[in-house]
DNA sequence: CGTACCGTTCAGTTGTGACTGAATGAATTT
DNA sequence: AAATTCATTCAGTCACAACTGAACGGTACG
């Protein structure tokens, strides 16, 4: 190890590393680890990948593969693409994957929102419990708002940074 | 059972769903179950209970009471109150529990996004990969954003309905 | 028409976390 | 000080979901 290796590794490491993290990330949020490494693959390669090739990349079985990256284009952050010639599945993100993201997060939170209105509608009385359940939903609709801000922000961010093809990053970067 | 029986159902019944409900969104949220149903309980019922009573009432032994309530604790929604005379430990709902959970899932994006950055700051080049990774991030940042704003949001709901006690629900009921 | 290659599904295994009962520690009462 | 009443901790059990290997159906190729 020469000098200068504070934190310089090859893209190599970093890639496993980043794949490895947004698995973890993806367990945390309830979904399979799989799913989030097969996203953090994706994102990072940013190419089309096959589908044996998905399973040797990630060292996974295909029968992994098959469910996790059909958990992904269920909820629409990964394409299918039948390429002709080929007999395997391509595979590559969604055109939006955060948007759509974003737009399914608010999405559950409205419902459950909804249902604590639901759960208020159906008290027959008691309008302290009422009132204590209404500061509940209306925590919800300030996420449900604040996700909705965020979808649009996004949004432009999005428009933006495909016109300039080079994004570069927001925060000055200082690599001390 | 009587007509109109719709979903007419006697306080009770509503509030042992509504408490097993969020015990439910709590276990998907990634938290035990038996924390949020604990939670929900205290937001329904609103008063002073004692740890015993938590235990009798959620129907579950007091050692899971007691690592579940500590996790409430420790993440600031759940207050624990020592009665002088009394020996059991009483609980409550926090001041403001919400504003509380909102900061901290503010803070845990705020870390993962972090964790983007610095993946893009110990790539050594590659501006496209760099470029993907940056995009990744900004929906970090969206959603940290959109969590503020519902932050401030909510902080105004909070004060509003605090000098108003009796705050009604914000939708038109119409009981069909 | 048989064969080979893919992806999906299903039964089985395994690992992980919630939950409990019993033991422990702490504090108050008698 | 002994006893009682708490809450916490720890080992153990149990349930559940991720993951795998094998069997299955489907499609293109020989």
């Amino acid at each position: 190890m020469g000098p200068h290796m504070s934190s310089a590794k090859n893209t190599a490491d970093v890639r496993r590393e980043f794949i490895e993290k947004i698995g973890l990330i993806s367990q945390a949020e309830g979904m399979p680890r799989i799913a989030g490494r097969l996203f953090g693959m994706l994102v990072f390669d940013g190419e089309l990948v096959s589908f044996g090739d998905l399973a040797t990349r990630l060292d996974v079985s295909r029968a992994s593969i098959s469910t996790s990256i059909r958990l992904l284009e269920e909820r629409g952050l990964v394409k299918r693409i039948a390429k002709s010639g080929e007999r395997q599945d391509f595979f590559q993100l969604a055109p939006a994957p955060y948007t759509t993201m974003l737009k399914l997060s608010q999405m559950r939170i409205q419902l459950t929102r909804d249902d604590i209105v639901q759960t208020i509608k159906s008290l027959p009385e008691s309008p302290d419990v009422k009132a204590r359940l209404a500061d509940y939903a209306r925590f919800y609709e300030a996420i449900s708002a604040g996700l909705g801000m965020a979808l649009t922000e996004l949004h432009d961010d999005y428009a933006s940074s495909v016109s300039t093809q080079n994004a570069t990053i927001q925060e000055p970067i200082d690599d001390r």
